[in-house]
DNA sequence: TTAAATGCAAAAAATTTGCAGACGT
DNA sequence: ACGTCTGCAAATTTTTTGCATTTAA
């Protein structure tokens, strides 16, 4: 939990129950989704609120505190912010897992076919995991 | 609209007013929202009804005839199949164009790295358009 | 003619808001 | 003690559903 508490502490958002709650599921988790939160937390802490999730979400997300994953069929999942990376998707279960994927060369030729100043890239690789195959 | 009549039947789709708006504005669109089509739709086509529009995306979206594009900070978009290709964000306007990148070595690298039989892959780019510069 | 599509209204689901009381620093 | 956070309830917003009617083929 110390862990937790410093991580929240370092980026200025005020440690509670429900914040250390939220945080130390997403570093476990690594993407989850706001029911997830919600269900899961409440299980042992049955006064939390949705709402609560949700204002914690969204003023995490305008910190820059955590990020939120957008797949196709799936609800939005949350992640701590992290070293860049990819996203390995399993189209039979799901399941979504970090990849480090080297997205250099396709940024540059973004920027060469482009106009646009390039600021990042977001990757998701679509696929069936080893357990499904 | 000749085009996408053919485009609807030669997809088994019936032909309807409502579809046809639909597909042609996403056509000409390029990537367009729920809300977007709704209220453009309706401007000249005041019976159309918001359930309508649901309905078709999802049938269309069964139908492996469009795809679901998911931009963080962003309302869900659709845009008709096409030739697999990438996507420039612009972080100023939103604005969303397509651009044909080689994502060929970043599925194999994800093939090497992982243990997954890769499908496909989505890239977005995020930048600041010319226009916004 | 007939199955499927539309529009409406209602229902369900997801997200946001306001506010009184509780809590972290 | 102060300002922020929480939980609740209500309000919005988004999406889905059921059903009577219309429509495409």
């Amino acid at each position: 939990m110390e862990k937790y508490i410093e991580l929240l502490k370092s980026n200025q958002i005020k440690v509670t129950p429900q914040r250390l709650a939220i945080v130390s599921l997403m570093d476990m988790h690594g993407h989850i989704s706001v029911r997830e939160i919600f269900d899961k937390i409440k299980a042992n802490f049955p006064s939390l609120s949705l709402a609560t999730v949700y204002k914690n979400i969204n003023a995490m997300l305008e910190n820059n505190f955590i990020k939120e994953l957008k797949i196709v069929g799936q609800d939005a999942k949350y992640e701590l912010i992290k070293e860049a990376h990819s996203h390995m998707i399993c189209q039979k279960c799901g399941k979504v897992e970090d990849i480090i994927l080297d997205t250099q060369k396709l940024a540059m030729a973004a920027a060469d076919k482009s106009a646009y100043q390039i600021e990042e890239s977001t990757v998701q690789i679509f696929g069936v995991c080893p357990a499904c195959q």
